[in-house]
RNA sequence: GCACAGGUGACCGAGUGGUUAAUGGUAGCAGACUGUAAAUCUGCCGCUCUUCGGAGCUACGGAGGUUCGAAUCCUCCCCUGUGCA
């Protein structure tokens, strides 16, 4: 039922933490890589251990359509599936009400979807979501919600988020009733390869050395040198089946998202997190509404900013009092060519990279800056090699993951100021 | 040598008398991307100026010609491909 939530340091408002899933530990303030289709694009699940990621996201909508919910069921969950035994966490569907603008129909019931794959209507409501995403098997889900669109007035932000509290009741009451259909097994959930290992976290991200090899294979699937299951004994009793989050609307109005918090609040979830943000509005709304909803959760429970941000973004973020956050950022950016580093964006395209024989980000120690130089990656982008989008996506990830990291370690010693949380200017 | 078919901006390739600095692709240059309909999308892409509204110049193998007007029609020349000798 609880999702064991421990708060081991803060510094103000930033909170250390340490989420105890079935699946392994999450250690916040997180960051989350997004594997919308049951995959984190690009980037094999070895090299994610291998990064760090300790909890991955899923999607709702695109598992159902494909494969069906039914058939990740059947073949024994999406930790399994995907092969994938740390945390997952599936969205509702809630965000393609908002991003399939033009294949949706809203209504009190829930959301009449056309498939962009196929053209085929479906229905969404709070209790086919929650019934798809226990098939699939995550171990955080996400109440089935309306992410408000911007600009929105006052009246139409209150009607949307009066509608999100009403299928936050009806997400909670199924999935109550649900949760025990997940697909996990009775203990061996937390094993998928044949070893029988426990799931270990790995500390060790930063090991990797230039020319090392993936580690592959289910019985491999740890880096070397991992000290093996060194929370083990801190751990609380874990948790047996899924958790239900709910989430925050309530549009741009600080006093609408307050209200929306509190009223999610008496709902009683075990997380709460806080959408509807990253739509359009400025860098300094996005706070504002952010800090609006943290006044209200409580602080003894995780909270989640859905869908940011820029990596000086989810620095402010974690140091305000989030804990976790999740983005296609790190993953599209990389795709399309665009690199974060410790100087500023980067895209790799750009011809004066044609004969930079220097590492993406010197200060970066991922196996990508390890080995490769700008030049390289511009020239595998330029002929659209495949590689180009693997290993600008394993940079990307690896600085995201690091900077989460770092705020960690900041948070431990009590001190924030030295986190490079820009002030982040408005466009 | 003869007969066909052709020669268009970096490349491929439309256009076959005027609204054509010239459709489309590609390549090139730059930008965007925030709970993924995204390995996607947008802009620029002859030269020179510009108060960014535009202005001027040069261009469709070469040289002439017809015409108010030619990448488009005519003549000659050069070159390429295919076929026949």
């Amino acid at each position: 039922m609880s999702l064991p939530f421990l708060i081991e340091a803060q510094a103000g408002p930033a909170r250390l933490g340490r989420i105890s899933t079935a699946h392994g530990e999450v250690e916040t303030p997180a960051f989350m890589p997004v594997g919308t289709a049951g995959t984190v694009k690009a980037v094999p699940q070895d090299v994610l251990e291998e990064l760090g990621a300790q909890i991955i996201l899923g999607n709702t909508y695109h598992l159902y359509l494909r494969p069906g919910h039914e058939l990740v069921r059947k073949l024994g969950g999406l930790h399994r599936f995907m092969s994938w035994n740390r945390a997952l966490l599936t969205d509702s569907g809630g965000f393609q009400v908002f991003s399939l603008s033009e294949l949706r129909k809203v209504t009190e019931d829930g959301v009449s979807f056309r498939s962009h794959l196929d053209g085929t209507s479906h229905l969404f409501t709070p209790e086919r979501s929650m019934e798809i995403q226990i098939a699939l098997g995550a171990d955080i889900v996400m109440a089935f919600d309306e992410c408000t669109e911007h600009p929105a007035e006052r009246e139409r932000a209150r009607q949307s988020m009066e509608m999100t509290l009403r299928w936050a009741r009806r997400s909670k009451e199924y999935f109550e009733s649900h949760k025990d259909e997940c697909p996990w097994e009775e203990s061996g959930h937390r094993d998928i390869g044949s070893s029988g290992h426990p799931e270990t976290q790995n500390h060790n991200h930063l090991a990797a050395q230039p020319g090392a090899a993936l580690p592959h294979g289910a019985q491999n699937r740890h880096a070397p040198g991992t000290p093996a299951a060194v929370h083990e004994l801190s751990s609380p009793e874990l948790p047996t089946t899924p958790a239900l989050f709910g989430i925050v609307q309530g549009g741009m109005y600080g006093d609408l998202r307050r209200e929306s918090a509190e009223r999610t609040v008496e709902l009683d979830f075990p997380g709460y997190a806080i959408g509807g943000l990253s739509v359009g509005e400025s860098r300094e709304k996005t706070m504002e509404m952010i800090a609006n909803a943290l006044e209200v959760l409580p602080k003894d429970k995780p909270r989640y900013v859905m869908g940011v941000g820029y990596p000086e973004e989810i620095v402010q973020y974690a140091a305000m009092g989030v804990d976790m956050m999740d983005c296609v950022l790190p993953t599209r950016a990389a795709r399309h060519g665009l690199l974060f580093t410790s100087e500023g964006r980067m895209n790799i395209k750009n011809a004066r990279y044609a004969q930079d024989q220097q590492p993406p980000d010197s200060k970066c120690g991922c196996r990508v800056c390890s080995r490769y130089t700008r030049a390289y990656l511009r020239h595998l982008f330029v002929s659209a090699e495949p590689l180009a989008g693997v290993l600008n996506t394993v940079h990307n990830l690896a600085f995201y993951l690091d900077t989460m990291r770092a705020v960690r370690h900041a948070i431990k010693l009590g001190d924030l100021s030295g986190m490079p949380s820009r002030s982040v200017s408005l466009a």
